[in-house]
DNA sequence: GCAGTGTTTGAATGATCGTTCAAAATGAGT
DNA sequence: ACTCATTTTGAACGATCATTCAAACACTGC
């Protein structure tokens, strides 16, 4: 087949769920094609490189995050609601067996000594996700007040991702998040994850 | 020299600093070789492995890292101030052009899906940093909430072990902490670190 | 000063790494 | 049907990976 080309965004949905689990050194070119089905030529015509694939990796996963987060803040009633439903369900996936934290932040600390050039494309998203919830915020809190809580949030996204290695107790996780994010509003996303445990 | 063998707290220092900035897949047992000065032989006869030395260099740092909080809180005023201090000692950390984190939390993300051995000592070593800190809370707490501040704080901690790669102001990076930590005594530390800066 | 135990040396091992490329296969344009 | 541009194939490449081991060496005890 000339023209037909493999399935480009399912290739790298499979790429990107090796190299989230296994990070970018963790993962070999191999593993790459076992897991895609793509043997090395058409991989390297594609992507040019291991790293160019990494690259189409962080970006499917970035987006894919972004239109989730935006998606989940702009349905929920009340953007801090939302915020409460979206930590909650860091936790909940924090419980799963093949848990792997978030992609860019391992990405982040695997690659932060290599300089490579990734390294400046996964900060930006993650800037980004920030600058998303800062400007949520700020429909509910004045510019600098938003920043600031937009900031306290995104520390404690990083430590859930860091956190939901250990295998702490469902519920001291959330107080833990309660003590620290005060100005959510827990008690009306409570009865909604409990519901359904 | 037979019974004279190299000086084995050096070495693992030498290693410790090269896991920790580059990590376990990233960093050759050829890189070791060059900065311990060591060749392949001594060093496999008296670790093993790239794993056992890897495990000597966790040891090595938890233990140097759980000495320097206990005597940071132990010398504070109160167990609370420590723990500012601790706080805005890790921000000012993460401004050096070689901040590499916290190696037990890269090695933590990057191992989380290889099943290796290794895995479970840092979760200990991380576990034992949290249960740390809530004894130590728990003097000026009672038992739950000082437990349930252990946790906040750990995620904290977690967060700005991320979050320090990006690099924003440090005072937006102080005033996310305080607005997470509002049971922390800010205002006492704040005149000492801001004193000789 | 010799024997023996234990350490250091560094070349060599097989495996696997990321990557390449010539050849085969495919479908569009005529 | 034939041509041609493009994609797929998979064997092969050199480099580097973690690791080994026999030989050289150094120190202790006699």
């Amino acid at each position: 087949m000339a023209r037909a080309q493999f399935d480009r965004e399912q290739v790298i949905q499979d790429s990107t769920r090796l190299f989230w689990q296994q990070g970018f050194n963790g993962a070999s070119m191999q593993q790459v094609f076992k897991a895609t089905g793509l043997k090395p030529g058409s991989l390297y015509l594609a992507f040019g490189s291991k790293e160019g694939l990494y690259e189409a990796a962080l970006e499917h996963y970035s987006r894919q995050s972004r239109d989730m987060v935006r998606q989940t803040l702009e349905s929920a009633p009340t953007v801090s609601e939302g915020i409460c439903q979206l930590l909650i369900q860091m936790v909940d996936e924090s419980e799963d067996a093949e848990y792997c934290s978030c992609f860019l932040i391992k990405s982040q600390l695997e690659l932060a000594a290599s300089g490579c050039s990734l390294l400046t494309k996964v900060s930006t998203y993650l800037g980004a996700m920030e600058d998303l919830y800062a400007e949520c915020l700020s429909q509910e809190y004045p510019r600098e007040q938003a920043e600031t809580y937009a900031a306290s949030l995104m520390i404690h996204v990083y430590g859930i991702r860091v956190y939901g290695y250990l295998d702490r107790p469902r519920e001291s996780m959330i107080q833990a998040l309660q003590a620290g994010l005060t100005w959510l509003p827990w008690q009306a996303c409570d009865s909604a994850h409990r519901s359904h445990a």
